[in-house]
DNA sequence: CTGAAAGCGCTTACAG
DNA sequence: CTGAAAGCGCTTACAG
């Protein structure tokens, strides 16, 4: 460290005590006599000592940190997310080392994050290789996926029941009377996207309807956006389109209203999943899944700090249930409309 | 850590060399052989050895650690920041630590944040005391404030043009031809606010202009909402706000379409400040002042490493100028229609 | 280039 | 309760 930086062997000498004595005195629960506490206390304050954290960790080999990598922020699902689960942990004492990764390089991210030593490794970007999710085992460092999952992975994972919230959020659109129903994918090697496919697929084949148009918006922006101007260059609008995040929802309706100058929901009804702060923007007041983030969160942290002081790492998949958030962008069956008013 | 940690004496024996040899195997530039580094880095791959972050940090004093503070992440100007800061410090070799701070807890935070041996501080929440800022200079850790500063601060800042730039987006209103123009203000002890409204008021009374109403919105959803609602329970509608934030503006546009039944730009105009990712939606084409978060990050991290690199604490104010970014929320003056188009 | 050794700032048995 | 000492996993002069 620079200049200025106190160790207790200064402290202690100050206080005319032991380094242990100094190093006791910051120790909740080791055996110290008030007496002796308070003169390095005041010895401590005096030269602004606090001690060092990193060293602390070295001794314990308990660093305290919880990596947590992350590929982008758009969607501000990650956000939210990112704050609630820094909260959390921040309350029992630990501390989030942010790492924002790319598409490709996740394996490399993490072999520098475990050169910090975390305790921990939440994963809300995209997964890691199976040789390193092993060497996380060995380790005994608990690896928590975050809206995602790999089926027969060593890591815990912590999802909503996309499957079930995506069929229910299907089933309103069909019990509104849709007929052309379009289906707007996410990023098609995501569990999320998987997932939230085959709940709307199960449900519409249940119904017996087929699935009006098909088209990939891959979580971004601009492909929600031209995905939603193929779907129109297609031959037969839609009635409805449920597109497979909120993020992506909102550039569709924009999209609907402004280019093509459609209305939401009299001309054409949209969903999205999720339920991040913008769906409830007047602005757009979108029906959605709503991914609960405090629950999600709970959930991870719990894993986290089970297996840390139970010292074992095991497999755990956790599923969150989803619940659908009825607003104004699509059309309701009256019976829901009912209630739902009530 | 856990179980299955390796250190270098393991990989050492295993490569039949000593402790020292692995350590500079890791060293880029330590004299070392080829035949030795290639048996270390043998075992260690074997082993799947990696050399301990902490550790070093305390033998070396560098933690390669900067702490982020920030206060929320809902003004989405925080996120798209934290994400460009963190790859643009990660291209450097550092990492950031995070920490959510609560108004109030600052300080506290600070003691935590020191004991980590942090080589750098971001503080892009509120600002910290002028003791412990003291504390850092003493110290020698360089301490950014992001997007505030405080006046005769020990710390160094990074801010946009505020002044400046609110005074053109005033013009801007004024040209348009705008009489009643009305301002929501943010959170009122803020720097940013502070200097947004004076160069509102500036350039207002240099066009012997009478500001129409004035609301404040403390820069959340909630507040502008009541803000625009109380603004129009006034007598006396204005024709323009000048709203503090784009966060906020949103929420003002929302309750003008939604609540009100009013068009924007043709009943009345809105300008915000930041040009944050949602200002460029076709739900919004926000009129706002761009707060250039690349030149930001830049500065900032140039600040951090120069001072890191020279071991030396001096305040620095950097001012990145701000741009005008004309969309469609506000009316336009005819010559400046025009200049846009072209 | 290489190893033995001292040192970084701590924690924690071990004796008293 | 208290201090001297060993130890955590490294880095880095110092000799060879």
């Amino acid at each position: 460290m620079a200049k200025g930086v106190v160790t207790s062997g200064q402290v202690a000498k100050l206080a005319k005590v032991s380094q242990s004595a100094v190093s006791r005195a910051f120790s909740p629960g080791a055996s110290i006599s008030d007496d002796v506490r308070k003169r390095v206390l005041d010895a401590a304050e005096q030269l602004g000592y606090r001690p060092n954290a990193l060293a602390k960790a070295v001794n314990t080999g308990r660093s305290r940190l919880i990596a947590v990598l992350v590929t982008y922020l758009d969607n501000h699902f990650y956000p939210v997310v990112l704050e609630t689960l820094s909260r959390a942990l921040q309350a029992r004492g630990y501390q989030i080392l942010l790492f924002m990764t790319d598409r490709g390089n996740q394996d490399e991210v993490i072999q520098k994050v475990l050169t910090y030593r975390v305790e921990g490794i939440v994963m809300a970007s995209a997964d890691m290789s199976s040789t390193l999710a092993q060497q996380c085992v060995d380790t005994g460092i608990p690896v928590v996926l975050f809206n995602r999952y790999v089926p027969n992975s060593l890591s815990s994972s912590v999802v909503t029941d996309n499957f079930e919230g995506a069929r229910k959020l299907t089933r309103l659109l069909i019990d509104a009377g849709h007929q052309n129903i379009a289906f707007i994918a996410g990023a098609e090697d995501s569990s999320t996207n998987k997932d939230r496919e085959a709940g709307f697929l199960a449900e519409m084949s249940e119904a017996g309807m087929p699935v009006h148009l098909r088209e990939v918006g891959s979580y971004t922006m601009e492909g929600a956006e031209e995905a939603t101007r193929r779907l129109f260059a297609a031959r037969g609008r839609p009635d409805a389109i449920f597109v497979a995040n909120d993020h992506m929802a909102f550039g569709v309706i924009d999209v609907l209203r402004d280019d093509l100058g459609l209305k939401v929901p009299e001309d054409i009804s949209v969903v999205g999943f999720d339920d991040v702060p913008e769906a409830g923007w007047k602005g757009y007041r979108l029906t959605t899944v709503r991914q609960p983030v405090e629950p999600m969160v709970r959930a991870t942290v719990d894993i986290l700090m089970e297996q840390i002081s139970s010292n074992s790492v095991e497999t755990r998949a956790i599923i969150v249930p989803s619940q659908v958030i009825v607003r104004r962008s699509c059309r309701l069956a009256p019976f829901v409309r009912e209630a739902v008013s009530r």
